[in-house]
DNA sequence: ATAATCATGGATGATTTATATCCATGATTC
DNA sequence: GAATCATGGATATAAATCATCCATGATTAT
């Protein structure tokens, strides 16, 4: 089992947009060159999560990505299902119901037992993904990070940034 | 993401497998044509158990397959684990140290703050896990099941258990 | 002993998923 | 009107997964 690798761009490059100062925004072109991965692919990507409400996007020679709401709104989870999608992540088949031993589909009324026990620690994984907001990440990112890594990061920002007109 | 198969299989087998009398065994060609899967397959899934200490094999003709341990020290866990491996779902890239703001490697030391929240919430869904085990799931499917699935189940393990000597 | 049964392990092919690219289109700003 | 940028579809490539087959070795019944 594994989790994509557009999981991890898309958390990065929405660190870096909730980075933003007001309603500027960011090219996806410097997002992929910041993050140093191809960007016709980061680009789908950052699609999904304007798909999902995390990010809105503006066209146009100024343009780029912003966040669609307050980084304090935006989950960890939120970016894993923009990005994963929200299916389960173990799929029963209902092997229960092959077999020799079988009877009639209706017979078999509840959920099997152990697709309940997948699902309730399933649950147990979103709710813990549910308590980091992008707000929370990118505090932790700015304690933890090298100070040449920072300013480096404020020059490059100073460079890419679209400062927003209003 | 998504969980194999595999888990499923194996799941369901080792309730059979915990509902053996005593040290009976149950061959897997028995247990393929139960949950009408691929033999074949089904087998190395088995050997990856008996490899996790798990299940425990005897060969020959009148062999098959036993718990290598008791039915409430085995947990659901240790299944996932045994057939889809115990690497971390989320795999970090150390994305961050790469483009035009990486500095040298040393710089970066405590793991990457979406890695730790990753792993966090990874842990706590092997902690719930963990909570189900292999007793307690085969009670929840005792008490569900349709009665006339548990009778037919009765007899087909008269037909294919294989009774311990001692 | 011999044959039958069964687990083991490797090699292999098929299928699916993830990754990545390209190109045409439409919207927006200079 | 031209340049810039996001969007969407089509498509190719790589990797992981699923599944099968076959050869081998161990064990037990006859």
């Amino acid at each position: 089992m594994k989790l994509g690798e557009g999981v991890e761009w898309a958390a990065h490059c929405a660190i870096i947009v909730a980075g933003l100062a007001g309603r500027s925004t960011i090219p996806g072109k410097a997002l992929a060159e910041y993050h140093g991965v191809s960007e016709t692919y980061l680009l789908k990507h950052l699609k999904a999560l304007v798909t999902a409400g995390i990010l809105e996007s503006v066209p146009g020679p100024r343009g780029g990505y912003r966040l669609a709401r307050d980084a304090a709104e935006i989950t960890l989870l939120d970016i894993v299902e923009a990005i994963d999608g929200k299916q389960p992540v173990f799929r029963c088949t209902e092997i229960r119901q092959r077999g020799p031993t079988a009877v009639e589909a209706c017979a078999y009324r509840g959920p099997c037992g152990i697709n309940r026990a997948m699902l309730s620690a399933e649950a147990a994984w979103r709710l813990a993904l549910a308590e980091h907001t992008l707000a929370s990440l990118a505090a932790g990112v700015a304690i933890s990070a090298d100070p040449r890594v920072i300013s480096r990061t404020g020059e490059w920002l100073a460079r890419n940034e679209r400062k927003s007109a209003s």
